[in-house]
DNA sequence: TATTAAATATACTAAATTAGTATAAATTGG
DNA sequence: CCAATTTATACTAATTTAGTATATTTAATA
């Protein structure tokens, strides 16, 4: 029931870069040092988030990063699916899943979790980044 | 994001308990078999369930298990909270821990985590197994 | 009261997942 | 061309989860 560490750290990136000026670019060795994320590591989370678009990456000297889409597009549920892949409080919320035990629309336990995990995956859409990036700014 | 194998088989034993007739007992062989467990499995995770008061126990031949509180008492949160501890999205949502980027109540992350946290947790109480074992029967 | 069917206690092993590292190649600005 | 940067792929280590093994204690009953 934890969002992993790696996700964790790519929730702080996404929100570092949802605070940086548009247009502007960080590089990985940036991101890794203010945010206190292994660079190597740092290096892998932005790769994942460039391959499914929700940053855009500039190689070469000069390079860097910053975010693929409006900020506001961006939710906390999109940076979890990218890192940890669907929010699934257990196996069985899962459609292609065969527990075994009973029809699923016939096993209590199923249908009380698929419905939690329906409302988990709701508020997570709700949350998006410029939402985020302006509760810090307020707090400063 | 997951609850644990563990977990999901205590949830069903405690389910099974809650269906027995009260005052009958079942053993942990016949639990493992019906429900589909390891065996040596089965008997650990009873051990933690008796400790926590939600099953009790009897030794010796004829031994076995009930539910150790009347089912409209136990929710799923019990249950989990025995097998996994607290639910906790993120490790930030623990009040001792120390996550060092911003203090807590300025983290727009944290805020909004605690949140969903929150929202989970109430859920999970409102589940009990007097209702879980009521909707099984009524498939039936 | 001896036997047997159970739970209890403690410790161990194996598998899977998560976290993090290493190295070499490709790209771009100056 | 050189230096700064991302990209690609593969590897290792740490932690957690899942499951097993063995010896002991307890209680019913024949």
């Amino acid at each position: 029931m934890k969002i992993t560490q790696e996700c964790d750290y790519a929730i702080r990136i996404v929100l570092m870069l949802a605070k940086l000026g548009s247009g502007k670019r960080v590089d990985a060795a940036s991101i890794a040092e203010t945010q206190s994320i292994p660079q190597r590591f740092t290096v892998k989370i932005l790769r994942k988030l460039v391959q499914s678009g929700l940053v855009t990456s500039f190689k070469g000297a000069k390079g860097g990063y910053q975010l693929g889409k409006k900020a506001e597009t961006i939710t906390l549920k999109d940076v979890m699916w990218v890192i940890d892949g669907p929010v699934e409080i257990n196996k069985c919320v899962n459609e292609e899943y065969i527990c075994g035990r009973t029809e699923k629309q016939d096993c209590p336990v199923h249908c009380q979790l698929i419905h939690i995990n329906d409302m988990i995956d709701k508020e997570l859409e709700k949350i998006d980044f410029a939402y985020l990036a302006e509760q810090e700014k307020d707090s400063e």
